[in-house]
DNA sequence: CTTGGCACTCTGTCCGTGCGAGTGCCAGCT
DNA sequence: AGCTGGCACTCGCACGGACAGAGTGCCAAG
């Protein structure tokens, strides 16, 4: 029908006015900056429709609409189109990400360039431990009974823990513990890591067995744990800017939830590269996050998602822009790590 | 004279209430809390006094008095006890601190340690490289003239470049090329690292100048720069608590410039292991600061200073409660990465 | 040098008013 | 049937005056 189709429209012009102007959005100004071809008193008639719908509210009795969760919601699937990215904008992508030196300065660039294109706060998480590869296992004896492991992923992570033996270590072992390390290891993906144990047990030396066993157990403990998931925030200081406005409590639990990044990566948790994930106000399980949007994509070939990255803001903000950024950064991203 | 003595104890008083109750303190409500044994009216003189010697100051014509820089200056200086942190305090370091599998979790729960019991926000330095001591170097060769270069340090920082070489590398020279560079590099601190070059390039059989001298200045010009420092950041949910109250414009450009490593890094350019080192308000040079103390100090043996620590927060703050903390925090990070 | 008294100043708050924005409804028009 | 203009109504908010309270500076007396 004509005047579903209408009433669409005017949802539609609601969230974009409210998005860029933060006050509530009567008819009259509707009327004058939309050419929706009819009278502010007929919209009158679709917002109060719109409104026992649920996809608007209002503040107070003489106020004028704002969008609700639902209402952004069906912004997000069906009024949207995306929004391409400028060439500034591209040009930003490839000035901020190259030169980066290693992993740890490639994320480090990307939130920060994720939080400047979106004003708003980033959040990118490290390549998944469990998913990546082992590329190399470096041993080094530290004290005569304390070996230092040092994993390098083909993802350029590195991570390092310290195996401490109930016995001391002849210093000639180490190299041959290495070899054997890295033919059982090399290439196996650490979510797989597990079961070439019994096999390395087998093969390995009378001498080395106990050495090799204690060691195995440590990179499987410590290393395949979800827990093990990293995350780099930046951006935080956008959260004060409209923050009374948008967040009607403070901004302080969503700083807390931020930082206890356990509550991120779950939401990361589902992230795929293919599509741009978009969770609205209480569509986040967690209490802090019921007033703020999450946009999130994964990072990495479209087989394979070696994490994720996004963005986290006020429910009201500009959707289409954002998930064009996230999405563009992410495969820029992507590209990056696969090359290296 | 016993008329300053007095004054300073007026001085005293009114920074503890101000900093507890955060109104400003008036001569009566000054009488009533501390014994000082005279009137209120004798301690309006004081306090005429200590506004004319700049110490105070008056925000209304009509409202009580609130210390100034100075004011805080003088307090830190010559008023304050060292607080002795409580049981639980103490407790709470063992037990947050114990349990830190590396280096990145020790830096990360002691940044978090420190947010909780200052209640400020609170940064931890990663130990400077230049500083650090070379442990082991790995090699590991990634792709026909593409080596990827791990360093390990004796402070426990692990960190990676990649080295791109105009020809290709024969892999039987790897091996060779890493122990060269350990036995050149072993246990050389980062910052002397430059002088060992040239006598590695002597001792460097032919076929391999060309791989050393390219691995050589990669590691130089990487590793040694200065903004290779890293910095762990957290609590800044704190900002949010009396914001309004106690950062005039807004928490914003604060947060800026803590995102903005650079700034807080040259703060902690001046710590050393063996004295707290406060800055307040106008005393830091960056403008995002002036209305911020920064409460730093090094962690590390104390004739070597690994790196620093600190908290940021309103000059309005527990001056001798947080530099205990501080202290307290810095002396069992630095024993914990000593045993390492 | 300290103290009690006193007049003065200023801020924050409360309350009443008026204004403007926006709505819902209704009758008339196409 | 749907759209439109008109109209009465409801609120929130900004403005302004009155008021109480806190705090001060000064002065004269102890």
């Amino acid at each position: 029908m004509a005047h579903d189709e209408r009433r669409l429209e005017v949802l539609r012009a609601i969230v974009q006015d409210y998005v860029s102007t933060n006050d509530p959005v009567g008819s009259k100004a509707l009327a004058e900056r939309h050419d929706l071809g009819v009278s502010p008193a007929t919209i009158r008639n679709d917002m109060a429709v719109l409104e026992e719908q649920g996809y608007i509210t209002q503040p107070h009795t003489s106020a004028g609409r704002v969008p609700t969760d639902k209402g952004y919601r069906l912004f997000v699937d069906r009024l949207s189109a995306v929004k391409p990215l400028s060439v500034a904008e591209r040009r930003a992508i490839e000035r901020f990400l190259d030169g980066a030196v290693d992993l740890h300065d490639v994320l480090g660039r990307t939130v920060r360039l994720l939080a400047q294109l979106t004003r708003q706060v980033a959040v990118v998480q490290y390549p998944t431990l469990s998913r990546s590869a082992v590329r190399h296992l470096e041993v080094v004896q530290v004290a005569a009974g304390r070996l230092l492991l040092v994993l390098i992923t083909d993802t350029g992570r590195v991570e390092q823990r310290v195996v401490d033996s109930p016995v001391d270590i002849d210093p000639e072992a180490v190299p041959e513990l290495r070899t054997l390390l890295n033919s059982a290891f090399g290439g196996v993906k650490l979510v797989d890591a597990g079961d070439k144990v019994p096999g390395l047990l087998e093969t390995a030396p009378p001498h080395l067995y106990g050495l090799v066993a204690t060691v195995s157990s440590t990179l499987l403990e410590t290393l395949v744990e979800p827990s093990e998931d990293r995350l780099v925030i930046g951006g935080t200081a956008n959260l004060a800017r409209g923050s009374a406005l948008d967040f009607p409590g403070s901004v302080r639990p969503l700083l807390e939830a931020l930082e206890e990044q356990v509550v991120v990566l779950r939401l990361m948790g589902e992230v795929d590269p293919t599509t741009v994930l978009v969770r609205i106000g209480e569509e986040n399980a967690h209490e802090a996050l019921t007033s703020a949007s999450f946009v999130s994509v994964g990072y990495g070939s479209s087989e394979r998602a070696l994490g994720g990255l996004g963005i986290v803001g006020p429910t009201r903000m500009d959707y289409p822009g954002n998930m064009a950024a996230v999405r563009a950064v992410a495969r820029y991203v992507g590209q990056l790590l696969a090359e290296s």
